[in-house]
DNA sequence: AATAAGTGACC
DNA sequence: GTTGTGT
DNA sequence: ACACAACGGTCACTTATT
């Protein structure tokens, strides 16, 4: 526990790619197996669920400190996070618990979980004798099911890829593997030998960058962009960008499976696909996108598709009321050859050779290449996206190999224009970690009848400076508080951008966005110059029919 | 038993 | 998914 | 350019509270 707390701190104290490495390196080469297979899930894997409520955790401290439960929610508005609030109120204890980290997890975490009540407390007192504050803080996050820690996945491949001087990707080929916290499984995780891969496992997936994402592009103009980056449009190949889940097909003798981009195993949800591997050659792996389909032979809408994701009802799949398809749009292994350094072009052609022979398989399609002529020509049939149903258009190098993870320069996606309006702030929270002193999560409303509904939240699009002015006006005209919610004066408009929308029971408006966004503020304009949710609801309705 | 709140997957 | 910041 | 942090909403499911 010890030296797992010195790394969270070390990670959470920097910001410096080089000095996180230099920590995770350090923790991994130090600990044993049994406790570095614990590190490595709380870092790449799942962190555990919550062992004891919040409520549970406050009152318990509250009984040993003395300290009332006023007092500490009072220190928990001020600190933002309640597992440091916790450690720091607790009588201080300078002993440093050496208890290595399985054993807290063994001998702590799992029993915590399946006590009852007054086992929970002595549990808790337990471990607070044993720990200090730093490592009480860490303890805290495990058991509440709060810990996260500044590092991402491909860090910490690097890290582990530098211990053993592999390649990175084959370290992440086996961390997609399943997996458990055990011994046995870190080992091989670590092993010097190359080919120790599971080949159940999908490869890394390559991600599409957004076109023009810096904001301090000086080119404005998508035609100008695309002419001055991609350049020659016969060196790139178009495909409609469907709306679905991302997945790997992978089909081994007598051994279908179906992975999604969160290196998810989401075969059971999807049996018509897995029924598909049997029509493709053994040790052949395609990517493609699972989309939900309507007789009219269009896509249907996500959500209708994610009703079929993470059932336990296997006996109610919803096959004939939303059904799907495989698009594969690319070949990453045929007939047990990798075939990701190939030219995307060359991969395709494969691809289209094998699907060919499977044209009359409803549940399975080849995602279809646009042509086009030039980016004007490119630039018409774009919009016609959404009468598509599709999200915009992907736009793949020809000779590109596949890449792993979101590598700039030869996959990008350019998706529709997203709508916009012109809504009012209403209400404002604290936002948390770095910004937990400050007002930035905004809820915004429309007019309906002389009355401002809210309808959406959001977040992104303000910089900094922008927060600080906002937050500087929420302070100076709040109107009222609803436990952490501030009223605002309804003063401020902004534009908001979203991708789409829906009818939604979850809101008052009866209408939820999808990735609403602040785009700007709107200075120009006063408040009863903002949109009305009637203009949304005809928004929605327009979305329907074209 | 019914409802609310939380979790984790997808986008 | 989107976005902004820091290195 | 990249990694990271802080966020939006849905759905299905689980756990806590009434």
């Amino acid at each position: 526990m010890h030296r797992f707390t010195r790394l969270f701190i070390d990670l959470d104290a920097t910001t410096r790619t080089s000095e996180k490495l230099t920590a995770l390196e350090n923790y991994f080469r130090s600990v044993p197996p049994e406790d570095g297979v614990w590190a490595l899930t709380l870092l790449v894997g799942k962190r555990p669920r919550r062992a004891i409520s919040h409520t549970e955790m406050r009152r318990i401290a509250s009984e040993r400190s003395g300290i009332p439960l006023w007092l500490i929610a009072e220190c928990h508005d001020a600190a933002g996070d309640l597992s440091e609030t916790l450690a720091l109120i607790l009588p201080e204890s300078d002993r440093c618990s050496l208890r290595p980290l399985h054993r807290v997890f063994s001998e702590w975490l799992t029993p915590l979980r399946n006590a009852d009540e007054p086992s929970r407390a002595l549990l808790l007192n337990e471990a607070w004798d044993e720990l200090d504050t730093r490592q009480r803080l860490v303890f805290h996050k495990l058991i509440s099911g709060s810990f996260r820690v500044g590092v991402q996945r491909r860090l910490v491949v690097r890290a582990l890829a530098n211990i053993t001087a592999l390649d990175p990707a084959i370290i992440e080929h086996r961390l997609n593997a399943p997996w458990k916290p055990t011994p046995d499984d870190y080992r091989r995780i670590l092993s010097p030998h190359e080919h120790d891969s599971d080949p159940a496992a999908p490869y890394p997936f390559f991600l599409a960058t957004p076109i023009r994402p810096s904001a301090n592009d000086p080119i404005t103009d998508d035609l100008r962009w695309l002419e001055h980056h991609l350049a020659d449009p016969s060196d790139w190949l178009a495909e409609w960008k469907w709306d679905g889940i991302r997945a790997q097909l992978i089909h081994r003798p007598s051994l279908t499976m179906l992975w999604s981009r969160g290196e998810e195993h989401i075969t059971d949800a999807f049996p018509e696909l897995r029924a598909l591997g049997a029509l493709l050659p053994d040790n052949t792996v395609l990517d493609g996108e699972i989309v939900a389909w309507s007789d009219q032979d269009r896509p249907l809408p996500f959500s209708d598709l994610q009703r079929r994701l993470n059932r336990k009802q296997r006996d109610l799949m919803l096959f004939d009321d939303i059904p799907i398809r495989f698009l594969a749009y690319d070949l990453l292994e045929l007939e047990g050859r990798d075939l990701r350094e190939a030219p995307t072009a060359d991969r395709r052609a494969r691809l289209q050779n094998i699907c060919a022979r499977l044209a009359s398989e409803q549940h399975l399609g080849v995602s279809p290449t646009i042509d086009f002529a030039s980016w004007e020509d490119l630039a018409e049939q774009r919009a016609a996206s959404r009468a598509r149903a599709v999200e915009g258009i992907m736009l793949k190098r020809k000779s590109a190999p596949y890449r792993s993870g979101r590598a700039r320069g030869d996959w990008w996606k350019w998706k529709i224009d997203p709508y916009t309006i012109d809504a009012v702030l209403i209400y404002a929270q604290r936002g948390s970690g770095r910004r937990a002193s400050l007002f930035t999560d905004y809820t915004f409303a429309l007019w309906d009848n002389g009355e401002l509904v809210p309808f959406t939240k959001a977040y992104s699009g303000l910089s900094d400076a922008e927060i600080r002015e906002v937050d500087d006006f929420i302070r100076k005209h709040t109107t009222g508080r609803q436990g952490p919610i501030r009223m605002v004066e309804p003063r401020l408009v902004f534009e908001i951008g979203f991708e789409g929308l829906r009818e939604s029971d979850r809101h008052r408006a009866g209408i939820a966005l999808r990735f609403p966004r602040m785009l700007r503020r709107r200075t120009d304009k006063s408040p009863d110059q903002a949109d009305t949710l009637e203009t949304l609801r005809a928004l929605l309705h327009h979305s329907r029919t074209d």
